[in-house]
DNA sequence: GCAGCCATGTAAGAGGTTACATGATTGA
DNA sequence: TCAATCATGTAACCTCTTACATGGCTGC
């Protein structure tokens, strides 16, 4: 039932298409939410069905017209009744945690690999982040945006994006250095 | 598809029951996926169906009989073709954020409260591993586990866990600070 | 000329959640 | 006596993923 909220959070920041919010959502460029195209275009219909949204063609010249979507005073509403709602606990699927609990450590090679592949994920997806937020702040410092930015809740949570692959960048390299000194001890005593 | 291997990588660490699964998957207490109860015992029939894991039924005089789970041969071999195929990306499923997100800088109270709530949460999440380390390192440090230890992939999710939980708490402490210095900023000016 | 982007969708199937059901034992 | 723990499940429902479909434009 959540995807609705994560699309209606995402559209207060701004009107978007269909196809805008798939990028930040599929890409996973929502630091906070994960879905799918496909996902995106049936929510956004039920959403406006429900009148929590509502939709607006643009004509394009070159390209194909696009339903450009804004939250109506209603789904504002709910919005503000979602926040006040007590929140679930976080859920993670990290498949390549699922792998690594259960690895051969004769046989490290395939997670060496994953672990590589997980390094430059993470390094690309904070590039994306860093970009964004220099956008953001616009010459500001991170205290002084606190102190007084205007959108206060999507930096915090792109604060979160930026930590959390802070993170996962250095845990991956601990990871890749432990399976790599393991198999060098190995071969060589 | 994924959940069967969680509960494969699961059960290579040793037998279980349905019951005992549950308890670290729906309280959390595995820090790489997450699920209900329902979908364990589901899937476990399915895993047993396909020669994957084997059950046993142990008789207890004081409680209800278990059947405690093993992973076959065939089960071993199909968790190293998984860690060989390619990951998923990663997916997040977090309300607290999706909340954050369009929070009204003007009415932060339901924010505060939610935020003060997932920083007990992870606190008390951060404990519960930290227990669990303990009980794995048995007097000795983690330098010493990762160059020598006997289940280095359990003790290097258990460390991304760690480190994600000590990473929430300072950053939700961050978001608390945020939200009250702009409410007292703003009844004061 | 071909790959990739823009732009939206349908259909089928797999995966996940919620509610309900049972029943003895243990500790407050 | 009341709540919690141990222990396993069914049924109904909702959500999410994957495969397929279309078609023009842009850049190499």
């Amino acid at each position: 039932m959540s995807l609705r909220h994560a699309l209606l959070a995402a559209l207060a920041q701004g009107e978007a298409s269909g196809y805008e919010l798939a990028k930040r959502f599929d890409v996973g460029v929502a630091n906070f939410w994960s879905a799918t195209p496909q996902q995106l275009y049936r929510d956004l219909e039920r959403l406006e069905q429900d009148g929590l949204i509502s939709a607006r063609v643009v004509e394009q010249s070159k390209r194909p017209n696009k339903r450009v979507f804004t939250v109506t005073p209603a789904g504002q509403e709910e919005l503000r009744a979602f926040g006040r709602r007590p929140a679930k606990p976080p859920a993670m699927r990290d498949e390549f945690l699922v792998k690594l609990q259960a690895v051969d450590p004769d046989d490290p090679a395939a997670m060496i690999a994953a672990a590589t592949e997980r390094l430059a994920w993470s390094r690309g997806k904070l590039a994306g982040y860093d970009k964004l937020r220099e956008r953001m702040l616009a010459g500001r410092d991170e205290d002084e945006y606190l102190r007084a930015g205007e959108q206060i809740g999507p930096y915090l949570t792109l604060m979160a994006g930026r930590l959390y692959e802070q993170m996962n960048i250095r845990w991956a390299t601990t990871v890749l250095e432990t399976l790599t000194n393991r198999r060098t001890n190995r071969s060589a005593g």
